[in-house]
RNA sequence: GGAUAGGUGGCCGAGUGGUUGAAGGCACCGGUCUCGAAAACCGGCGUACCGGCAACGGUACCGUGAGUUCGAAUCUCACCCUGUCCGCCA
């Protein structure tokens, strides 16, 4: 969410950060409209406000002359005039404020300098690690996983539905053992504190990181406790330290959290949709990271590089993608892709996305810091990535590291908590 | 789920419908004292919004939301959360 002040101080900056998503001319209406409301809100205060004013200082007056044993009718009857006029005008400016805010929350963040402008045709390949493997002769993950009896789609699709998978025998200890990799890598080495998230979380809780109120047909929903199920773990950690005020010295920090993600996928029918890539619960390690506004771009890098070495350390080539503004998404001022190389699909796989969301987020979910004693609290910077989600660097282990037999070679990281070295 | 007790500032904790943003204590910051520290004493110490170049002024906030009233931390209702007991349960 952004800061109203925008709408007053800084449109133009607002709108050309519109433009550079595209998406100026679809959200000019709410902009021209919150330009308006937001003066008309300040003049409704003003005028609530003086009455509220008038009122204190006439109950004041009242209280005075009821001790003194003198009659206060006519005050009495003043107060109550000034009473039925602030509750007016409250009404009118109670209305004018909801329909601001509504048209905060569906402002997208504006970008940093460094993105490029425009659609996704604008992302620019940063740089690439390993040599992709020839797609030659490598079959792709869903044969593989089916052959050595580690992925049943079929019966996942009977219990749950569409888009479930089982993991069974050497494909849910490959699950189990990426869990352990993946938060033991960031915990211990990377300096990340180590999280279990609540995978039901309040509305609040989902405002706060923004899938609220504009994605909300995204999210499972419980019946009856109005909860919803996670699309990510960066929901519930991102919102551990909403409504509060940290220290300075306590930043930057970071959280590493395993969770199971839930996404309806509404509107992705058909993309990418063979096999595992896309499915409607899947496991993620997520990076969560707090700071102060100075440091976010470099704690960008260093996340980013967090993720990316875990796919060093498992040995699958992959390419650092920076998104163009209009691919960036909602809350988020500038993302890196990382994409891994999936031999048997022959496509690149997004298996984490690396962003830094400015005080995007922490507006809306309130997490402040006080730079030193007695200064005035600021919103702190949150970023996170992926490190990384399960399904789609299953697919590149299975292929990339693909025998010519069918069998697997198992990346040396995973050996110690696999107990194996070759799959099949 | 039932019964019951509660939710007040960073923490603890007072608070009769009328100068209560809120006593008191702790913590914290500054000062006096001291060679230094402790103790003692003095002073300071919430957040947000509106107006103002500023000084400053105004408004709101005592779990949340409605209501009663000229006036609500204080009264009424609903909801949320926490503690305790009972029931159920991985």
């Amino acid at each position: 969410m952004h800061d109203m002040r925008l709408l007053r101080e800084q449109v133009g900056a607002l709108r050309d950060g519109l433009r550079r998503r595209g998406a100026l001319e679809a959200l000019e209406p709410l902009v021209s409209e919150g330009e308006r409301l937001e003066q008309e809100r300040r003049t409704h205060i003003a005028a609530v406000e003086e009455r509220k004013a008038a009122r204190n200082v006439s109950s004041q007056e009242v209280a005075k002359r009821k001790r003194a044993g003198e009659g206060a009718d006519d005050l009495i009857a003043h107060g109550r005039q000034l009473g039925e006029e602030i509750g007016r005008l409250e009404v009118e400016l109670a209305a004018t404020e909801e329909r601001l805010h509504r048209i905060l929350l569906e402002l997208p963040n504006m970008n940093l300098a460094d993105v490029p402008d425009g659609d996704e045709s604008q992302n620019v390949i940063v740089h690439e690690w390993g040599t992709p493997r020839s797609p030659e002769g490598v079959k792709p993950h869903w044969e593989v996983g089916a052959t050595l009896g580690m992925i049943d789609l079929d019966r996942g699709a009977k219990v749950s539905g569409s888009g479930f998978v089982f993991y069974r025998g050497l494909g849910a200890r490959l699950v189990r053992s990426l869990l352990n990799f993946f938060v033991d890598l960031h915990a211990r080495e990377h300096g990340y504190e180590e999280v279990w998230p609540p995978v039901l979380v309040n509305r609040a809780t989902m405002t706060g990181t923004g899938q609220l109120p504009k994605f909300e047909d995204d999210a499972y929903q419980t019946m009856g406790d109005g909860l919803f199920l996670i699309p990510t773990a960066e929901v519930p950690v991102t919102n551990l330290y909403r409504d509060e005020i940290l220290d300075a010295s306590e930043l930057p920090r970071g959280f590493v959290a395993y969770s199971p993600c839930f996404r309806r996928e509404a509107g992705s029918a058909g993309k990418d949709t063979r096999g595992i890539l896309r499915t409607h619960e899947f496991d993620k390690v997520e990076l969560v990271r707090y700071c102060t506004p100075e440091e976010s771009g470099v704690q960008l890098e260093l996340l980013t590089r967090h993720a990316e070495t875990a796919l060093e350390k498992l040995g699958i080539p992959y390419r650092r993608k920076l998104l163009a503004a209009g691919d960036t998404g909602f809350s988020s001022a500038k993302t890196f892709d990382l994409e891994a190389w999936a031999p048997g699909v022959g496509a690149w796989l997004e298996v984490s996305s690396c962003s830094v969301f400015t005080d995007f987020q922490a507006r809306r979910a309130n997490i402040r810091y006080r730079p030193a004693k007695g200064e005035k609290p600021r919103f702190v910077h949150t970023l996170n990535g992926s490190g990384l989600a399960f399904p789609r660097t299953i697919a590149c282990i299975l292929e990339h590291h693909q025998n010519a037999d069918g069998s697997v070679n198992v990346p040396e990281v995973l050996r110690p908590y696999l107990g194996m070295d070759r799959l099949g």
